[in-house]
RNA sequence: UGGCCCUUGGUGUAACGGUAGCACGACUGACUCUGGAUCAGUUAGUCUAGGUUCAAAUCCUAGAGGGCCAGCCA
């Protein structure tokens, strides 16, 4: 897949479509008054201790989209100061989920472990300044000591040290003299004040960890707050996006930029996505992952990037999706749906067209020669000419799908049924005639004439028929798996739950995974490639998996095509 | 009972003191060799109470509702 690197600097382009979220009213300021000297610098910062999923796809074409919009650039840097959680495997899985979405890097890739030395200059830059300390409280008593949301803090009785036994103990906990939890670094602030970050937080923390790139260089490492405004500021970002969450540390995130007298990005919070029926912490899709709920990270149920490019969503119908959800400081809940049309809309453009059988019921031509062999011609891809035509077998025997055929047709129904006519999808029209039953009183068989005259769809007589059904002739199809996703969750809100001493886990939705085999499709199919488009027509739109082999394709059903006729027939029962 | 932030149709968003608009969804209808796509239309909104103003979704005050924060996670 190759991605374009960032654009060219489109400032017209800027002032043409002019801001369209409050953040780029932000920037379109200080573009005005020159207050970063007209340069735009962001960055996307992961964290490489998990798959970046759909919520990070928004943070990740606001960054680099601004990038392109404004003539900037955007880099990317793993935020990577806990070695217990982090693996070079998440780090190989960004940059390519990053890349995937259609955004580039050039060479401005970074990681905050690159930094740790200019990070503990800056620590022992702030203990002879006399803010920062080195205390021997344990784990349990910094959190008393922190005092609570209505109660302030106490002092840490190590809060005034000399400033030479702190330099001393700081670099004896480096040297690794000190076992993990006994002692850390903290700045000295206030611990009086009503935002708990600001109570003498912690700096760096001993961690005899092995880290995926420094090794066993350091066995203390620096906390996110301490490190991240830094990195920004040597990276010389000028506005540094982050979600809502951060809003309570950018007083610490200013106060670490202008307590060390460096360059100072201006951080700014935005609203992270919610969608319907879908979870996005990390932490619990990882558990989903390590509890075998789901078959990987790359399941096609999951909301990660490798999850839905799996299941066959498209970078195009990624980014549209994020450009229309918009960026605001409001923490509401996306409907599903709108990502889902936002596909449709891409696959419907660029899907070949096929017919293929999910359920099959035989169908018997009585009038047409056992043995011969006609080949129709079909669009390719009604919304593309250029994609042409191609050609389909039609023989005595086919497929249909079992839910075109009803014994029993409801009102409105205008499928096959006894004595009604249908038309065979570029193919000929039939009429139903009689029907073949098993011992259950099944319906295994359905035996129709067709009309000769009707070849390729259209009735010289003029006369219509009111539906159209897909087949495939079953001496010709290809058999393959089909696999049918629904909604992993079965609440809008998975934490939404029922009963007492149930969690999310309640809400996982049993039938999130349907295996159909053999499904027929046409034999146009054969040796199609893992990760191609097609829509299966009236059904939906479906994937070639990458399990598919030589000898059996594997589809994912990517997303339902829109069912009108469904729509009715549950509202009419209901 | 602390601090910070947020609140516009069912949902997501626009309107920058001057006509509340767009999209998704839902519902009609037209068209159709995909009950697809497309097209046309309908539905439905400024959290509440005060105040400022000729004029308030927008500014101010209070309230209500929601989010975040008490990791040596990020």
């Amino acid at each position: 897949m190759t991605g374009p690197e960032t654009q060219k600097p489109s400032p017209d382009n800027a002032q043409n479509s002019g801001p369209s979220n409050f953040i780029e009213e932000l920037i379109e300021d200080d573009l005005r008054t020159g207050k970063w000297d007209g340069r735009v610098q962001t960055r996307f910062p992961p964290e490489p201790n998990g798959y970046l999923h759909i919520g990070h796809a928004k943070s990740i074409c606001l960054n680099f989209g601004l990038a392109e919009k404004y003539g900037g650039k955007c880099n990317l840097r793993f935020d990577d100061t806990n070695p217990t959680k982090e693996e070079q495997e998440y780090v190989d899985a960004i940059r390519s989920d990053v890349r995937w979405l259609g955004f580039g890097w050039d060479d401005r890739e970074f990681f905050a472990s690159d930094y740790f030395d200019q990070l503990y200059q800056w620590a022992l830059q702030l203990i002879r300044g006399g803010m920062a300390y080195v205390c021997d409280l344990s784990n349990d008593q910094v959190r008393e000591y922190r005092g609570t949301l209505t109660k302030p803090g106490v002092e840490s009785p190590y809060r005034n040290r000399s400033i030479e036994e702190n330099l001393q103990l700081f670099e004896r906990m480096r040297a690794g003299e000190f076992p993990d939890g006994s002692r850390t670094l903290r700045a000295k602030i206030d611990m009086a004040s009503p935002n708990l970050n600001m109570r003498d937080p912690v700096l760096y923390r001993i961690l005899h960890a092995h880290h995926h790139r420094s090794g066993d260089k350091w066995c203390i490492y620096p906390m996110y707050d301490f490190t991240h405004g830094q990195s920004d500021s040597i990276e010389r970002i000028t506005h540094s996006i982050c979600t809502l969450e951060f809003e309570n540390h950018r007083p610490l995130y200013d106060w670490f930029c202008d307590t060390l007298g460096i360059y100072h990005p201006q951080q700014i919070e935005f609203a992270r996505l919610n969608l319907t029926y879908t979870m996005m912490s990390k932490r619990r899709l990882l558990e989903l992952v390590r509890e075998k709920k789901v078959r990987g990270w790359d399941d096609p149920r999951m909301p990660t990037i490798q999850g839905i490019r799996r299941r066959g969503y498209t970078p195009e119908a990624v980014r549209e999706f994020c450009r229309r959800i918009g960026v605001t400081k409001f923490d509401g809940v996306t409907d599903i749906a709108l990502l889902e049309h936002c596909l449709r809309e891409d696959l419907n453009r660029r899907s070949l067209r096929v017919m293929g059988v999910l359920r099959p019921l035989r169908v018997v031509i009585d009038n047409y020669p056992a043995g011969e062999c006609d080949h129709l011609e079909a669009v390719n891809n009604p919304e593309d000419p250029s994609a042409g035509t191609r050609t389909v077998p039609f023989s005595r025997e086919l497929y249909i799908e079992q839910d075109d055929f009803r014994e029993d047709p409801p009102k409105k129904y205008y499928r096959l049924a006894p004595g009604q006519e249908v038309r065979l999808r570029y193919g000929y029209f039939i009429t139903c005639r009689s029907v073949v039953k098993d011992d259950k009183g099944q319906v295994v068989e359905v035996h129709c004439t067709y009309d000769p005259a009707t070849r390729g769809g259209n009735a010289p007589d003029g006369r219509k028929v009111k539906g159209t059904i897909h087949w495939v002739s079953a001496e010709h199809a290809l058999p393959v798996e089909v696999r049918l996703y629904d909604h992993l969750f079965m609440k809008e809100d998975p934490d939404e739950v029922d009963g007492a001493g149930l969690d999310w886990r309640s809400n996982l939705n049993p039938n999130s995974l349907e295996v159909v085999s053999p499904c027929y499709v046409e034999p146009s199919l054969a040796g199609a490639a893992p990760g191609g488009h097609y829509q299966f027509e009236r059904l939906g739109y479906f994937n070639v998996d990458k399990d598919s082999t030589a000898s059996q394709l594997v589809f994912n059903r990517t997303v339902t095509l829109k069912d009108t006729w469904a729509k009715i027939e549950k509202r009419e029962t209901a």
